[in-house]
RNA sequence: GGCGGUAUAGCCAAGUGGUAAGGCAGAGGUCUGCAAAACCUUCAUCACCGGUUCAAAUCCGGUUACCGCCUCCA
């Protein structure tokens, strides 16, 4: 039985999807003016793990994601390059699916980006006014926060606390044409040359909360049942959502509510564009092994911070090319396997690992849990190849299950790669050197090829080797 | 000021009342022509103070440090 902690309740809850066997999730995506960093792939990467995991249960996932294309970012990075901003979305666009296609993250089954909503989230604002929950208000639109009665809840946060809050940074213009300090924009009316659309209210666009409550509920319903986004959402996005969504449907928006902790840098400090002390995926896919990235950011808890450094990169590295170094030794036995064992107890230990993998991964995605079932999965693959003889079902029951779980933290395991002919050749040599205890010229090919990036390694069923990288 | 999070070995990190999982690094050993990989052994009393209990990292009270949100941010 699955639980997941919901920020709305601060409790882990059995999961319970309105559909049996279908789950419904959206997350919230990157505003795409520049490249995504780190801290931006760790939330895309919990939550590709959590619906990889959703799937290994047998649940069939509408994962939703949106771009935010359209906002006070995008418009001064367009004014800066010259460009129009659509351009600099479809830049970022591009650049964002191949950044995580590099970290092997499975694409949304919809990404819908806000320019394209702007007739529905002129109708959902429409709507709103009609019900009382916003005014206009000198071309703006604004939401009634204090109409909405649960809003605070999901922060936790007292209504009068944040007039107190938000009193510090609201501008005096903004003041003057809010009727209330925490009314939060729906619409924003266009200052000269900026790009805008036509609307009830005069030309302008979209404020930057209600696309995502007007593109989930489009595509998932009044009600679905998993939100998620950094903990940085929480206050005021995912707030202002709830409120814009159920003023409007009346329904429950969301049932569980998820948030992934923040990347830090040195001494703690979050990772953020603002602060500029960011990394972009980009980058860091040039030199290091984009898969390492992927088990780096998925090995963690997604609720606990993430620090981002050299040496932490280098530990991920070390375990997954631990993990790795266990798969390809043991399918090296392929070859030297006997025929099939009917009398094994491999199964049943495969089996009960699994399990308890399942039972780490039930308890709201423990992965520190799972990944140690991922090591007993590797002792146990490292203890089996290690036997003289080995049955051919054995060693494949293992490497199944060492590919299945590894899979839903996005690590591809079996990314071995051919010997050229050439290199295959001195590799005989070499065999036929050590046959002919001629030790001198044996070390000397396996020095050669250390140089080339192959390692040799000498076992009871011959020479094994693999890719130095 | 309000709300929230974190504090466990050199590092990462499980563990919510019964006497500290797992990984990396380190040390010793086995195996090997030498290596590599692997295997075996070894390595902490849980930020601090006080309390409850037969028993606490785990519950209660207090203290300290760091971080985040409250303004765009995953």
């Amino acid at each position: 039985m699955l639980k997941i902690f919901n920020t709305l309740t601060r409790e882990k809850e059995e999961f319970k999807p309105l559909t049996p066997n279908e789950v419904n999730m959206y997350v919230c995506g990157p505003t795409v003016y520049n490249y995504i960093h780190i801290g931006n792939a760790r939330s895309i990467v919990a939550f590709d793990t959590v619906r990889r995991y959703l799937e290994f249960l047998g649940y069939k996932v509408k994962f939703v994601s949106n771009f935010t294309d359209v906002d006070d970012k995008m418009i001064k990075e367009a004014n800066q390059e010259g460009i129009t901003v659509p351009e600099v979305a479809d830049r970022y666009i591009k650049a964002f699916y191949e950044d995580i296609a590099a970290i092997n993250v499975q694409k949304a089954t919809i990404n819908p980006r806000a320019s394209d909503n702007i007739q529905e989230i002129i109708e959902f604002v429409s709507d709103l006014i009609e019900k009382g929950y916003a005014y206009e208000s000198q071309g703006d639109v604004f939401y009634r926060a204090r109409k909405f009665k649960h809003y605070g809840e999901l922060s936790g946060q007292n209504i009068d606390q944040l007039v107190e809050g938000a009193s510090e940074h609201i501008g005096d213009d903004e003041f003057d044409k809010k009727q209330d300090p925490i009314d939060f924009a729906l619409w924003k009316k266009a200052k000269p040359n900026e790009i805008k659309w036509d609307s009830p209210w005069g030309a302008g666009r979209p404020g930057w909360h209600i696309e995502c409550s007007v593109m989930s509920t489009k595509y998932l319903g009044d009600t679905f049942d998993i939100h998620g986004g950094g903990q940085d959402l929480e206050f005021p996005h995912h707030e202002n959502e709830i409120a814009q969504s159920e003023a409007k449907t009346g329904q429950k928006f969301v049932n569980y509510w998820m948030h992934n902790g923040f990347v830090t840098v040195e001494n703690n400090e979050k990772m953020s564009k603002s602060l500029g002390n960011f990394v972009t995926v980009h980058d860091l896919v040039q030199k290091t092994d984009p898969q390492v990235l992927r088990f780096f950011l998925s090995s963690t808890h997604y609720r606990r911070p993430l620090e981002y450094s050299q040496s932490n990169l280098q530990k991920a590295a070390d375990n997954l090319s631990k993990i790795k170094t266990a798969y390809n030794n043991l399918k090296f036995r392929l070859d030297s396997a006997e025929e099939d064992n009917d009398d094994s107890d491999i199964f049943t230990d495969v089996a009960t690992i699994v399990d308890a993998f399942k039972e780490a991964m039930n308890d709201d995605f423990n992965v520190q849990n799972g990944l140690t079932e991922i090591f007993n999965l590797v002792s146990l693959a490292n203890n089996y190849a290690a036997q003289d003889i080995v049955a051919k079902n054995d060693v494949n029951v293992i490497l199944e299950a060492m590919v299945n779980l590894t899979s839903i933290l996005g690590v591809k395991l079996d990314d071995q790669k051919d010997l050229s002919e050439e290199i295959q050749q001195m590799v005989d040599q070499r065999d036929q050197a050590r046959a002919d205890k001629d030790f001198a010229t044996s070390d000397k090919l396996r020095d050669q090829l250390k140089e080339m990036g192959v390692i040799l390694e000498d076992t009871p069923q011959g020479t094994r080797w693999h890719i130095n990288d």
